[in-house]
DNA sequence: GTCCCCGTGGGAACCGGTTGGTGGGGGTGG
DNA sequence: CCACCCCCACCAACCGGTTCCCACGGGGAC
């Protein structure tokens, strides 16, 4: 028989175009340019297709708005925990600048699971978002960057587009954008400030082995190091990952294994305040007994005691200027390479080395 | 080796399921079997189909499976700020929980701004959202309740739900899920800890005066104090926002202004931070010369010196319920009100009255 | 008075997928 | 050897909007 005709009247369910459309006795057609276009439309059609919208309460489906062609674009941010305090701000940056562009921004925790992260990469090539930001350290393996490659490829041939925010480029020609913040050459300031107060033995909280923002955070530390012409010692540079219990932990750990250092460079604040922690349990003033940084400045550094000296990362701001790159040229334009710079905020927590 | 293809498919473009048909030699209701549904496909057109997928690395387009009505169903999430620590610890747990159960989340940061709040509660509506999350206290105003009431029949009608997460209730009748924690009873067993200290001039550094989650939490400290027969002092009530300035800033001016006082009870944990910076810049001791106590129990909690006490809010639970129960019963199940637990975290900033 | 043009609104194709109904072809049982 | 049945792929309708193209009608100009 006919296929079923029948069609939700107004009252209460969704309503459609034609449904305003028959209420307003116009055709679905002048409903759309009453709503959408710059087309001309009488007045009275138009307060009579108002008035009909109004009454149904109706919204036009954002899905099928997109299918046709008109409709919001969309932006993916995808991150390893949204929880941590320099990536949320990250994600503020991100999603204000996303919707001043008009743009609807979707979020993703990963955990640092890669199998998420691909997952969620593949739904928003399916989304048909018009740029995917990735922020956040990863293992710089040649598996990454093939993996990544072929992502990238993938998403710039349906005309989108890879950010890569902190995380290690894929070497040339591949189509993407790479913002990252200068980690080697904050931890290089921040590792000679201290070892310009007279420190020689310096511990390194670190992250994940293969994480490469830890990397070149520690980087950083060696150059500095060597700079000074400090042979710094192995067993000073300890791995973790970036939670504030993991400094707590390694801080013991480092406390009880009697480890020698007479300064302690966190790869976070959050880890410099578990550390920081740890060393109060054991009886240790910082800055009297030990001293501490931290890295990210952000804004609970100023609040622990002794506040906290460390390295400002402009987060949001970076968040802000993925998107604008993103977005700027969608098309094919050049494949940009930015780094941020860093500067070290010096507050109470590193003194000079007392020599006890 | 140079993939001879039309304009139409391949690299450069994004592919449809016909381009897959015919390179496949199926048609596209074949493709869309195999990838889709649990229609019988022989092996060998499931084979040829895969491979023609895989060459044009074909993704089905989202918003088109949507509109047709298959899809990934969406749920959205609302909150005033991503950058505090609470709240980010929320849209993990429904960021999360969502995921679970296989659908997309959207987060929109709106910094309490009332206009972009409605703005995109309307596009969740248009996105055809399973379910909208509102987080975060407002002004409960008979304005804001008829909104929000209208909003909520909005979505209701169009087989969505709106979540309130800490936010003033409806009344009765409106389709709402109201999922609170207990402001009042967290506050009131934390003042009345520190009343039973032998405290009795608390200064109270609460939120914007209409704020709910502000007021709830300084209607637990008068009922605190009725209950323990003190008079609270008006002037003890300070008013600004849940940041860690605004905390700074009220401390300052309290001291400035000779405020007398032995203990302060902060709104927040952010503003206890910002305000035992203040109380340090001013050389007064914690818990020694004035006790502190906060709220929510963010991990930075406890590397404030001292440990802050502090009133612990399952956040992450909190937003894992609320997707739970949005999503539990879609439809028009009885409107829940939930209320969480919260239990006070003694740990080092509140000492015993000395009487100084 | 007639012609032309412009302002408006309608019909239909299309966006990219999904799915119900249908029909052809091959395997198997009688 | 034929008929029956089932398997599997195709056609076409549909989801909800948008937009190209065309028809119609009225008013101004000559």
């Amino acid at each position: 028989m006919g296929v079923g005709l029948t069609r939700k009247s107004g009252a209460g369910g969704r309503s459609t175009v034609r449904d305003v459309a028959a209420r307003a006795g116009v055709s679905a057609s002048t409903v759309s340019r009453v709503l959408g276009g710059e087309y001309p439309v009488s007045a009275a059609t138009r307060t009579r297709v108002l008035r009909a919208v109004r009454e149904l309460d109706y919204v036009a489906d954002a899905r099928a708005r997109a299918v046709a062609g008109a409709g919001t674009p969309t932006l993916a941010f995808v991150l390893e925990d949204i929880t941590g305090p320099s990536f949320a701000h990250m994600a503020y940056g991100v999603e204000r600048e996303a919707a001043r562009l008009g743009h609807l921004s979707l979020v993703c925790s990963t955990d640092g699971d890669v199998r998420r992260e691909l997952e969620f990469i593949e739904m928003m090539r399916a989304q048909r978002a018009a740029a995917v930001i990735l922020v956040g350290g990863a293992a710089d393996t040649p598996e990454y960057r093939e993996r990544t490659r072929r992502v990238a490829d993938s998403l710039a041939a349906a005309g989108s587009r890879l950010v890569l925010c902190g995380r290690p480029p894929l070497g040339p020609g591949a189509p993407v954008t790479v913002i990252e913040y200068d980690n080697e050459g904050g931890a290089y300031a921040l590792v000679a400030h201290v070892l310009a107060q007279g420190h020689r033995r310096v511990l390194f909280l670190g992250g994940k082995p293969d994480h490469t923002t830890a990397m070149g955070r520690q980087r950083g530390y060696l150059a500095a190091h060597r700079a000074r012409g400090v042979e710094p010692d192995p067993a000073l540079l300890l791995h973790g990952d970036f939670t504030r219990d993991s400094g707590h932990r390694l801080m013991r750990q480092a406390l009880a294994r009697g480890l020698e250092f007479s300064a302690v460079i966190a790869a976070t604040d959050m880890v410099a305040a578990g550390a920081l922690t740890a060393l109060h349990e054991a009886g240790l003033a910082v800055p009297g007994d030990v001293s501490l940084a931290g890295y990210d400045d952000i804004p609970f550094a100023r609040d622990l005691r002794p506040a906290l000296t460390t390295v400002h990362v402009p987060y949001e701001e970076l968040g802000r200027l993925a998107v604008r790159t993103a977005l700027g040229h969608g098309g094919e334009s050049a494949d940009e390479h930015l780094l941020l710079g860093t500067h070290v905020v010096v507050r109470d927590s590193v003194a000079a080395y007392g020599g006890h």
